[in-house]
RNA sequence: UGAGUAAGACAGGUGAUCGCUGCUGCAUGGCCGAAAGGGUGCAGGAGAGGAAAGUCCGGGCUUCACAGGGCAGGGUGCCAGAUAACGUCUGGCGGAGGUGACUCCAGGGACAGUGCAACAGAAAUAAACCGCCUGACUCGUCAGGUAAGGGUGGAAAGGCAGUGUAAGAGACUACCGCCUCGCUGGUAACAGAGAGGGCACAUGUAAACCCCACUCGAAGCAAGACCGAACAGGGAGCAUAAGGCGGCCCGUCUGCUUCCGGGUAGGUCGCUUGAGCUGUCUGGUGACAGGCAGACUAGAUAGAUGAUCAUCCACGACAUAACCCGGCUUAUCGUUUUGCUCAGAAU
């Protein structure tokens, strides 16, 4: 299985928008659908306002690394969004991994918290 | 040495582990495919900027339009050159600033016409408020002359000095400025000296309309080209077994096969070898042009450069390619090189 996938279609992003639960905290907004299909898949939006493009850019990068290197203890099947807020600027690697794995543990998606 | 001025260069480095996107090689009777190949795995090597930014100009490229001419509309605006082209660049000219190196200038036309010029001021394109002078008389008023002086303003009928005069005024004179004429130098912008005018309808504004000269077709890589599921459409054949429109036949619609053509999702190309880059030589004051040699240096398509650790130091600013080039403008922690100028010291 090459890379991992991500959502594309606007029409993707808006069915999780719709159907799917939410939960936030300081950093990031993450919205959940269940997919019954195999694979995860991530999709990562920071809109205009959070900053330019190398903060929008840098922002991605850490969320798809943190997405990366905890993927194996996740629930498979799932969709996942996660939207920037504005606190989340200029912030480091760990800080922005453990709003990720936070907001994860409320939506009771990891394999430990069954 | 200090202060300044101009032109450049660099844009955190090194090592380790994990990860991403192309490329090359090898492997893979195992996943897909008839095959080519794809996919997967391993290895190697490559992987953002000086502004990649703003999208303000110009060009290539693509599609559309196009006999020729004119109008409208846009752009440019001292001269010569460079260039594929430009609103860019180079060298001059003129003006402004600086002791200087040097810097800055949207720098055609205001006797073609129209418009506008707040406030202040007596008056703003038209002039007598104060003042000055002359005359008259009822003795502080009237009539007339006058733009030298006062005050207002960005701008008040060329400036300054003198002659002159009742007081004044280019009324006259010298110098400077302006205008006209030819002469000399220069490709030209322009400069120089000379002669004449006697200063006029008299100010400014053309990033106000406008006039003059030159110039411009439109839209953009989500351009556009090709392949092409699905799904509308048409032709041919088959079945005519069945059903609808008919009481029945013909006909027609529905069905299946096949072909044609349009074309959505999706895919491939466009897509990186270029008016390019590096070095060097020649021509040119220079922008630049030419010759020779060398290297190949991102090509993603929801969009690749990140994470962690160690270490060094100046403790890292601004900011992420999206068809490609030439410019302009704006942002930027700092480090550093070279030329030149001024001041001081020493020889």
């Amino acid at each position: 299985m090459k890379r991992f996938h991500s959502l594309k279609k606007n029409s993707e992003f808006q069915a999780v928008y719709r159907t799917g639960k939410s939960y936030a905290n300081k950093y990031l907004v993450m919205y959940v659908l269940d997919t019954d299909k195999q694979g995860n898949r991530i999709g990562i939006s920071a809109s205009k306002k959070f900053g330019n493009s190398v903060e929008r850019h840098r922002f991605a990068r850490l969320v798809r690394e943190s997405f990366r290197l905890n993927e194996d203890i996740l629930e498979d099947g799932k969709d996942i969004v996660v939207v920037a807020r504005t606190a989340a600027k200029d912030k480091s690697f760990d800080k922005i991994e453990s709003a990720f794995l936070h907001l994860c543990g409320l939506h009771n998606i990891l394999k430990e918290s069954k």
